[in-house]
DNA sequence: AACACGGGGGC
DNA sequence: GCCCCAGTGTT
């Protein structure tokens, strides 16, 4: 039988990792946010980090949100991070550091669907629901043939009613794991192991030399181009301006150098001409462009193309907005920011 | 129902 | 260059 197969594969395959030792709620919800979207190797660094951090949920409530956005600093979908620290706070606060207990209760908080309600209900408090991740799809479908594209609202219906009628009842917890490590290590996108496959003989995918082709995924979104033009202000003591993202965009709460974004990349004259205002040109040393060709920095529904401006003044602003920060070279370490503005950092230092 | 939201890695 | 990753929230 299916999941007796797969539990039996799990035993013997599973990775030895942090969260699973002894399923705690603080550290499984903690784990299960990180890895939404995330590879495990990707993730397990960051988890680490957070819990050397902050070893229980009050000590992730009681941190500051710059602290926390600056840990989560290259982990991406930085709402998550945002949603995790509020929920810590309610935990901590509302519900004295206890975790709701089931999975109706747990999918209220902020940042938990119903994937990690699912997760969170069944590893720790043995709950029979089940998990539904692009693992489980994968698996599913090359199983059972299922063509119906796992994107679409039927697909999302027809997979979690039949991710529910595979559950090991008697072990939730260890039966969602299961079926998703097999599908992360063994059932793989490319290259699925199905001459070793445990339960091969009853896949329809590799009876009809399928698997290639399933799931099946409906269409891919369209990817919207912007440019970017960062002003890197530095004075004759090293100081620099910051300036907190606060619009609802990409990078929210993240720091950046004052922005100019465009229709296109800008000219030196174009900037010198619409990005300086009247008192930075009386103070203005130089200006000089940092990278030749813009650099491309791609997101998921979003290509980048930036150019750094280094702009060297005899002294910053004094009347600066209340989203931006006057800082010494040396403290831009402390802020969380876009990947795209640490590798320019880091090769400035380096 | 469709879209926005990051960054990294496999092939 | 394209696809995928222990998905969720908003419109």
């Amino acid at each position: 039988m299916f999941s007796k197969s797969i539990l039996n594969w799990y035993n013997e395959n599973k990775r030895d990792l942090p969260w699973r030792n002894k399923p705690e709620a603080y550290f499984v919800w903690l784990s299960e946010i990180m890895l939404q979207q995330t590879r495990v190797a990707q993730g397990l660094p960051y988890y680490l980090r957070f819990v050397e951090e902050f070893p229980t949920v009050h000590d992730l409530a009681e941190a500051s949100q710059e602290k926390v956005l600056k840990l989560w600093q290259g982990l991406g979908y930085y709402s998550r991070a945002r949603n995790l620290h509020d929920t810590a706070k309610v935990v901590s606060v509302n519900f004295g550091g206890i975790f709701p207990n089931n999975y109706k209760d747990l999918k209220k908080l902020k940042g938990v669907g119903d994937y990690t309600a699912s997760a969170i209900a069944s590893i720790v408090y043995h709950e029979p629901v089940a998990v539904v991740d692009g693992n489980v799809y994968r698996v599913l479908s090359r199983f059972f043939g299922v063509e119906t594209p796992i994107n679409s609202t039927e697909g999302v219906k027809q997979f979690k009613a039949l991710a529910t009628k595979m559950l090991a009842e008697k072990s939730p917890g260890l039966y969602n794991q299961a079926i998703m490590e097999f599908g992360a290590l063994h059932c793989k996108p490319k290259n699925p192991q199905c001459v070793t496959c445990p339960v091969q003989s009853n896949c329809i995918a590799f009876q009809q030399n399928k698997a290639g082709e399933l799931p099946v995924k409906l269409k891919k979104q369209k990817v919207r181009e912007r440019f970017f033009n960062f002003l890197v202000f530095q004075d004759v003591k090293g100081q620099m301006l910051l300036q907190k993202r606060v619009e609802k965009d990409i990078w929210q709460h993240l720091y950046q150098f004052p922005l100019i974004e465009s229709k296109h990349n800008l000219t030196l004259a174009e900037i010198k001409k619409t990005a300086l205002l009247d008192n930075e040109k009386k103070v203005l040393q130089s200006i000089k462009r940092w990278n030749e060709n813009p650099i491309k920095h791609v997101l998921s529904h979003q290509k980048i193309w930036a150019i750094f401006w280094c702009v060297e003044v005899k002294k910053l602003p004094e009347n600066i907005q209340n989203t931006q920060q006057i800082v010494n070279k040396q403290e831009l370490v402390k802020f969380a920011v876009p990947v795209l503005m640490e590798k320019f950092i880091n090769s400035k230092n380096g």
